[in-house]
DNA sequence: TACACGTGGCA
DNA sequence: TTGCCAAGTGT
């Protein structure tokens, strides 16, 4: 009964869809993992050159467990949230000892590797595998709560009802429920984002509940955000950032110039030596995690 | 369930 | 300019 849904989706990408390096019909299904991860809360836009440096230095699951983790650090650059990095040598390593150095087609099998949970999971067994599963990000959520839904955006993520309601909209054929799945994700990321709606151009605007009750958007975010400037992650990525620039030791007192308030700082600081990313060295002295070699 | 977790572009 | 937002995961 989709049938209208699923021809025009898979239409529409198929001439529209965003050149993205790892949309190459010769990806790897690490390389679709990787991608994947360097993605997660990340324009993807901002990923794709790095992506395509980091394929090239580290083709294999294999190669990148092989990786000292300071240069895994310092490779990942201002990617943001650094402990993906951590996750993904983690998860190289991790398809290395369990997998003999194939990344699995399995759910399960994905769901069980560090830094891997539902949505990457379910895209790794569907973008690089042909699977069928309901591949469910922030984008699928929104694109299904407006278009079935006729609401603005998509209530609090809760797995089990996401997965449901997208399930519903998919075909039978594996092949073009993965299409309709990332067709879905590109028009939430383009046409039909979060505080910017283009229905004109908008090939669901026929059946589109949303568009039918007058696609108005709130007023009002729809998550609620916090403060940035002056946080523990501020200053944690100032002093990653610090630290990344230095291939020697730095010194305590340099890292005080990061952020005036000690408590602050401190803080930060201890976090991230709990998190694995920073090590602490005799004499006061931090690095890099793994600086020395893993 | 709710919060922590980086970074930079855009309106 | 300030604040929202981005292919989420782990606890």
């Amino acid at each position: 009964m989709n049938d209208w849904l699923h021809t025009t989706i898979t239409s529409w990408y198929a001439a529209n869809q965003r050149e993205l390096p790892w949309r190459d019909p010769g990806t790897t299904a690490w390389g679709v993992l990787v991608s994947e991860v360097m993605s997660q809360q990340t324009p993807v836009g901002r990923v794709a050159p790095l992506w395509t440096q980091w394929m090239e230095r580290w083709p294999t699951p294999t190669d990148f467990a092989a990786a000292n983790t300071a240069d895994v650090l310092r490779a990942w650059d201002r990617l943001g949230y650094p402990r993906r990095a951590l996750r993904l040598h983690e998860c190289a390593q991790a398809v290395v000892d369990r997998h003999d150095g194939e990344v699995p087609s399995d759910l399960d099998e994905l769901l069980a590797l560090p830094g891997i949970g539902t949505y990457t999971a379910s895209a790794v067994a569907v973008f690089a595998y042909g699977k069928r599963h309901p591949v469910v990000d922030t984008n699928v959520r929104r694109v299904v709560a407006r278009y079935a839904g006729g609401e603005p955006d998509a209530g609090m993520a809760t797995t089990r009802r996401d997965l449901t309601a997208t399930e519903a909209l998919l075909p039978t054929d594996a092949a073009t429920a993965a299409i309709v799945s990332i067709g879905l994700m590109e028009l939430g990321a383009t046409l039909c984002a979060a505080r910017k709606v283009d229905c004109g151009e908008c090939p669901l605007k026929p059946r589109c509940k949303f568009h039918a009750t007058g696609a108005e958007l709130p007023d009002r975010p729809s998550r609620k955000t916090q403060r940035y400037h002056g946080t523990t992650r501020y200053v944690r990525g100032q002093i990653m950032a610090l630290l990344r620039a230095n291939d020697t030791p730095v010194p305590r007192v340099a890292i005080d110039g990061v952020w005036h308030e000690d408590a602050r700082r401190a803080e930060a600081l201890a976090g991230l030596i709990t998190d694995g990313l920073v090590d602490a060295l005799d004499g006061d002295l931090f690095v890099l995690a793994g600086a020395d070699g893993d």
